[in-house]
DNA sequence: ATTGGAAGGACCC
DNA sequence: TGCCAGGGTCCTTCCCGA
């Protein structure tokens, strides 16, 4: 492993600085999906070549430093605790595996299913000629190519240009997201009739539970899953990769062994999925990614078999979340249930975007208000007001920076959203002088919705929610003041005028009306159709809650509906990860179909 | 000690 | 030539005030 010969190099230490930043320069989809047959090498030294000297660059490597020192850090630690006594913490994580032995579930049958290159497949559908030629979708960022790109190297997150110094004859299309969209729903149409409370993960991916199909249709896993494929296939023209197992998080690592247009069963058994773990790169776990494999591998765990010999140490080195995450990974552990996207609850709403290098006050307080604007859009047509705002903006040097403040009242309106998130903007400006951005972002967090509850459809469908906490601390403490919260210290923030005060008051008043109003009306309902007294009438003082109880009623869901980090739920082995976004099972970009 | 907000990050697609 | 997205979720750390 040499590095660029190019480069001056006085020690191992830099030949190793090197190679760390050249692996990370090689993307985060690297050993996710196959892109075995590539030299990655020469690909590697291309992305290099070609991104030196940038100032992206020059970000990554600032980055790989600091990672690196992390994990120098974490090797000190190391060897502080390989001269202490850790029998306790042996006897700790032995008693871990032996709970989660305990309570290890083989009776479900999980098939997660991944649509082969997506959009790209899609695109092919509207112009077959593109089968012939790499071609990929996304303008400055590739988000996908297809498989004859990837043979150079190219991969989803890989910009654009970098992309072309691969392979100079690749095809550049836009994003056209209401394609895409419109077929995932037709692929999930299919999905639905093997299990209507699947889940999906993506635009593109899904979790599936098959028990109950292959049992009232006397039909094997594998069986069923061609099936599926065939008939997903057949009707919209897609293929679609698939993995089965004994629960979500095998059943993903399973869905790319065979990718594309295949599956990989893994049984159900004890020993086969000890196995099976035992060999498997950390990278392949969801949730494992470039930095926690590096810091991962450092001090000795390359594959999941490998945790079991650290066990030791893990939580005192990474933190009791990731302990636990790595031991449910080193026996195989996952989700067996799956949220339905009915059942699933948006936490924040935001937009940004990136542009050439901006500065200057009044530049910057034009793209706040187009940023505000576009905002609002999506605040309103997903229906939300949101008691918390935050300003993300990345400096033209890569720096990711946000900023955050409660508003005297939930917002939504891009007046507001501009107004409340001025000053944040102007604080930053006077922080860094001669602030520079590269990419501005809304957000709006602890979302209260703006539906109103269909009473009708209150007792069969749980789609009205109201934010759990409808009248947190957060709010009362605005009223008092009458100000926005500032974040953190010194608050240079003005302060608004007392009419922003009242408006909202009276706004809040108007809700609280309306909430009672509402309540009133589904006890009304309740007490005329409701004979059987499942709900309790017992009820709080906010709709949310009880909504959100008939959710629960109409599914027997396990309700991972509930609010608030680190639930530890005995009983279901997720929740486990760690520091670094280490959930079990990202949900992230569902498909709401608001 | 705990809690909760804010800021920063890791990760996923 | 012009040099790396945008939508999210969750976890950790720091800090503050009861």
């Amino acid at each position: 492993m040499t590095a660029n010969p190019n480069a001056l190099e006085h020690d191992g230490q830099d030949s190793n600085l090197h190679d760390t930043l050249k692996y990370s320069l090689l993307g985060p989809s690297l050993t996710k999906s196959g892109q075995d047959s590539v030299d990655q090498k020469k690909v590697s030294d291309i992305i290099y070549d070609a991104s030196k000297g940038s100032k992206f660059f020059a970000h990554e490597e600032n980055r790989d430093k600091l990672l690196t020192v992390k994990i120098e850090r974490i090797l000190e630690k190391k060897a502080r605790l390989e001269k202490l006594n850790l029998t306790r913490d042996q006897k700790k994580a032995d008693e871990y595996v032996a709970e989660l032995e305990l309570s290890r579930d083989l009776t479900q049958t999980v098939v997660h299913v991944d649509c082969d290159a997506f959009y790209a497949a899609v695109e092919e559908l509207d112009r077959p000629e593109l089968k012939l030629v790499p071609f990929a979708v996304g303008k400055g960022v590739l988000t996908t190519c297809n498989y004859h790109a990837r043979k150079f190297g190219c991969r989803s997150g890989m910009a654009g240009f970098v992309a072309k110094k691969l392979c100079p004859q690749l095809i550049q299309l836009p994003l056209n997201f209401e394609k895409y969209t419109a077929k995932a729903r037709e692929v999930r149409e299919i999905i639905s009739q093997y299990d209507p409370r699947f889940e999906s993960a993506s635009i593109d991916e899904a979790y599936l539970n098959i028990t109950a199909y292959c049992e009232s249709n006397s039909i094997r896993p594998e069986e069923a899953v061609e099936q599926l494929r065939k008939e997903v296939h057949e009707k919209t023209k897609v293929t679609i990769s698939a993995g089965i197992a004994a629960n979500t998080k095998l059943a993903k690592i399973c869905s790319n062994i065979n990718k594309p247009n295949g599956q990989y069963r893994l049984q159900n058994d004890r020993g086969a999925i000890m196995t099976f773990m035992d060999t498997l790169p950390t990278r392949k776990v969801n949730g494992v990614g470039r930095v926690f494999e590096r810091e991962l591998d450092a001090v000795g765990v390359k594959t999941c078999g490998d945790i079991y010999q650290y066990r030791q140490y893990l939580s005192k080195l990474f933190g009791e979340k990731a302990f636990k995450f790595l031991i449910q990974c080193y026996l195989g552990l996952g989700r067996t249930d799956t949220q339905p996207a009915e059942e699933y609850e948006r936490k924040s709403i935001g937009t940004e975007s990136t542009f050439a290098d901006l500065s200057g006050h009044n530049g910057l307080c034009d793209k706040l208000e187009k940023t505000a604007q576009e905002l609002e859009k999506d605040m309103v047509k997903a229906q939300f007001k949101g008691k918390t705002l935050v300003l993300k903006v990345k400096l033209h040097t890569y720096e990711v920076l946000t900023r955050q403040v409660i508003p005297p009242k939930a917002v939504y309106l891009a007046g507001d959203l501009y107004k409340y998130s001025l000053p944040m903007l102007s604080k930053l400006e006077q922080e860094f002088k001669g602030l520079t951005l590269r990419l501005m972002g809304l957000r709006c967090t602890h979302l209260v919705t703006m539906k109103k509850p269909d009473p009708l459809a209150f007792f069969g469908y749980p789609k009205v929610r109201n934010s759990p906490a409808s009248s947190g601390p957060a709010s009362e403490s605005n009223e008092s003041k009458g100000e926005p919260v500032e974040t953190g210290g010194s608050s240079s923030s003005g302060v608004w005028p007392s009419e922003d005060f009242e408006e909202a008051a009276k706004d809040e008043y108007q809700e609280e009306l309306e909430e009672l109003e509402i309540l009133s009306q589904l006890e009304e309902l309740e007490s005329q159709q409701f004979n059987e007294g499942k709900l309790d009438s017992e009820t709080k003082p906010e709709s949310g809650g009880l909504v959100k109880e008939a959710a629960r009623e109409a599914s027997s869901a396990s309700a991972s509906v509930e609010k608030g980090k680190g639930q530890l739920k005995r009983g279901r082995h997720d929740s486990g990860k760690s520091r670094s976004g280490l959930k079990d099972d990202p949900k992230q970009t569902r498909l709401s179909f608001n």
